[in-house]
DNA sequence: TGCTTTCCATACCGGGCGGTATATAGTGCA
DNA sequence: TGCACTATATACCGCCCGGTATGGAAAGCA
């Protein structure tokens, strides 16, 4: 990520057609902006999020946020693919990891960093998102929902080829287990939201690679 | 649950040394517009449950609310006693299993019944409240997770326990076995949260008890 | 029949929400 | 220098939120 400077000019970062820029230019960078508009959505969820917030902590006023990023739901989703894009490429690293329990380490691993990399730890943005908002519109929902299940299926998918490869023993189902250790990351995300310590996490990661089948 | 009949007079259920009644008895139970509140914050959550939606599932009007329930977080409070006396009563039960992979089965079982018995599949109360309520007053957020760290530290005794009868083997600690097990047990209310299949999550209590250490 | 007491119904309160109208400031271009 | 264009700043909109004031309705008691 380039990470434009903070300079008085600086756009072209989201319209990368660059255009001749005519009339005032803006004077935020939309990728800064939109970096800390995933920090409050991730510290608040969507509906914990207030526009209030969200522009203070951008640095930008109402208005600005409205030309850039349209609405709030679609600011939301930008922010998701940001998140995804930046945060969750351990995911698909992960998925290039030579067995079957080397997947789930690295899931484990990844996760457990993200969770508590940041000052105080959470639970995965899409965790968060898919229980708390239970109001907003279906189409977020659904937005967040599909992300996961996309998620869901290339871990399947990769446990399968596992399963293939003879790193699952018998009577383990690859889509079973993949479904499990989903439960166990959302699981930890739960604990990490809900003020757990660091080293309970790591604990909890040691403890399912234990109890891990096959190699 | 002896649930009074909602005749028009029905009271002495919440305060029961039993008033002279004086003055016009109210037209309401109590217990039944407790009910029905706990169904609203269990399907919207603390924040997502409006004062208009709780007083129309409830069937009274908001003055009747706030002179039986006092405020909103007070009715909270009330609900979630509620739920931990009805919903939760499986907790207590599973612990007198005779072996830690009993208990570990009871709660599975219980908490998939909790999670797929009501019309749509929903987390529990506890985690959707841990997770999804990032703004409200700290008091509440102190209030849940004292709560389900209670839960926690039952369930670490048992464990412990079990651990001094034989039913966990070496290498495995009690305390991080009840922390995984209550992480899968999050996980699979986020899962039920998010439109997963009921036998979806059955597979998933199959797949943790196969992989489940000792007896 | 008053009188007290309690509950119910309606209408209302200040405040914060997401979102926007308007006027001004800063650019490139002619 | 003026024009077209776009971003910013301020103030504002209607709406819904949690919570409440007020007047009337229904009971026991005298």
């Amino acid at each position: 990520m380039e990470s434009i400077e903070d300079s008085v000019v600086a756009e072209k970062a989201v319209n990368e057609h660059a255009a001749p820029a005519r009339g005032r230019p803006r004077q935020f960078c939309p990728d800064k902006a939109l970096t800390a508009a995933l920090q409050v959505f991730w510290r608040r969820g969507y509906e914990g999020a207030s526009m209030a917030e969200l522009t203070e902590a951008m640095g930008i006023t109402k208005p600005s946020l409205y030309a850039c990023f349209g609405n709030k739901e679609s600011l939301f989703c930008k922010a998701l693919d940001l998140y995804e894009r930046d945060k969750l490429a351990y995911v698909q690293k992960a998925m290039s990891a030579p067995t079957a329990k080397g997947v789930a380490e690295q899931l484990l691993r990844g996760s457990l960093a993200l969770a508590t990399g940041e000052s105080d730890p959470r639970a995965c943005l899409g965790v968060i998102s898919s229980v708390a908002c239970t109001t907003f519109d279906e189409s977020i929902r659904d937005e967040v929902m599909a992300r996961r299940a996309s998620s869901d299926r290339v871990t399947q998918e990769r446990f399968r080829r596992a399963k293939e490869e003879g790193d699952l023993p018998e009577g383990i189902e690859p889509e079973a287990l993949a479904c499990y250790l989903m439960a166990v990351l959302q699981g930890m995300g739960v604990q990490a939201s809900s003020g757990a310590r660091r080293e309970q996490l790591a604990q909890l990661v040691e403890t399912t690679l234990a109890l891990w089948p096959g190699r």
